[in-house]
DNA sequence: TTCTATGAGAGAGCACTGCTCTCGAAACAG
DNA sequence: CTGTTTCGAGAGCAGTGCTCTCTCATAGAA
């Protein structure tokens, strides 16, 4: 019995743990912005300055929400990109973006957290930009992967020179190796359609023009594969 | 004298406005959510309590904000597209697109209202989608107005007739008449791009990937361009 | 094993919030 | 002039994030 009764050190790791579960359930039902630290303290059957034993402060325990948050949607979106074969960039797009949009509309409100609008004067700390990179890093990975397994080269026209300084090189150099700078300002393109597209679903913004989302963001995944994969080496396909 | 003191009437609505306007400054501060109406009542010299009888709820209040925050944008992205002339379709997508995101800069707060999470269980009221509609109209009109003054056809590919029951083509029957429905997904689509551009950019998702915004996003309204904008008449430019 | 420093929860309290209610005075309509 | 409506003031309620102090169990050193 004295071997299962936790050290104080995991004990600690458990509450944190505990906390942010009862979080994340509270926040499912009455979102974000309304999470209140006293209710998880009576969810939980503690007083609410015991909590601050944990976390310093309200956002602090919000930006761990967030960490976990981008981790989750990064391995979902990895796992879900890693079931389809390589040799299918176009099929990896799908489902890497699918289950983008799953996640978020399972997780509305944890979404809205990561992607709506930052809390005022709220300043993303510098350890929450590496988990947030993990979901834009599968879609990058999938079109690095296809150039690479490609001969073709890079569209040779407008935007050729006209990229000089708009992209930070350094960083996609190391994330998208190869890759012609106007795919990669495709590429960045097509990550912020994908999310621009879930977020105005999830927000109510295509009320009344988009009948049916599913159709219609598989179309838009579509149409911006086509401008980021390399051209197809099946003839039957256009440019 | 008496002529100019204001009737009951013209008082309620001239302070109505006032607190709006308090309100908007607060807000340009501190951020939406941050919004205190015992704040707006102390800046205006007023007691809190005041301040209900003109709007019954703090919802309420920034529900008119965000009436207001559209009808300005709209106004704003159109004023912008009407100075482009109209035969001319690529430029007043990038005047209205620039206008659009220029408005976003400087009122992020106000953008983050209306695009970023919605206020947790806060429904948009039926009064709020027509206001919120001009600024697709204006995207919407232009295209429209591309294709009417043109006499190609539609793209015959793939998604010719998989877009049945995609859209809600009553709404948009009004809206973009005679457009060819594959065109008015990849309309929808380049005003989600639009949208989900300018919210990366300002709640910080582009940072360490794009380096000059400006340059950045006329490049991606230009790409949306090429797939909504009729095919060039001028033979230099492929499909 | 004993002693002590540490970590954890309880509880009171502060300043703030949205919102309600009541009351008196002013402005309007008849 | 009279009665009704409208407005602002003020007190008050329940809730919030956060701080501080107190108590106590316990983990680690002696």
């Amino acid at each position: 019995m004295s071997e299962v009764r936790p050290t104080r050190a995991e004990a600690r790791l458990l509450q944190i743990e505990r906390i942010k579960s009862t979080s994340r359930r509270l926040m499912a039902e009455k979102g974000a912005p309304g999470l209140s630290l006293r209710e998880v303290a009576r969810e939980m059957g503690v007083v609410s300055s015991a909590l601050y034993r944990y976390f310093p402060t309200r956002d602090d325990l919000l930006t761990a929400l967030i960490v976990d948050g981008y981790n989750d949607l990064g391995d979902f979106a990895e796992r879900a990109a890693s079931r389809v074969p390589r040799d299918d960039p176009r099929r990896q797009l799908q489902a890497a973006a699918s289950a983008i949009r799953k996640w978020a509309k399972s997780n509305p409100h944890e979404y809205a957290l990561l992607y709506g609008s930052p809390v005022p004067g709220y300043e993303a700390p510098r350890f929450t930009v590496e988990p947030a990179a993990r979901v834009a890093l599968v879609l990058g990975s999938i079109v690095t992967d296809a150039w690479r397994h490609s001969n073709a080269e890079g569209r040779e026209d407008d935007n050729g020179e006209t990229l000089r300084g708009v992209l930070e090189t350094r960083t996609l150099d190391g994330v998208m190796p190869g890759v012609p700078e106007p795919v990669r300002a495709l590429s960045l393109m097509m990550w912020s359609q994908i999310f621009g597209c879930i977020s105005f679903e999830l927000f109510g913004h295509y009320k009344g023009t988009v009948r049916n989302a599913n159709r219609f963001f598989a179309i838009v995944v579509d149409e911006t594969a086509n401008l980021v994969l390399p051209p197809d080496r099946d003839p039957t396909r256009g440019t």
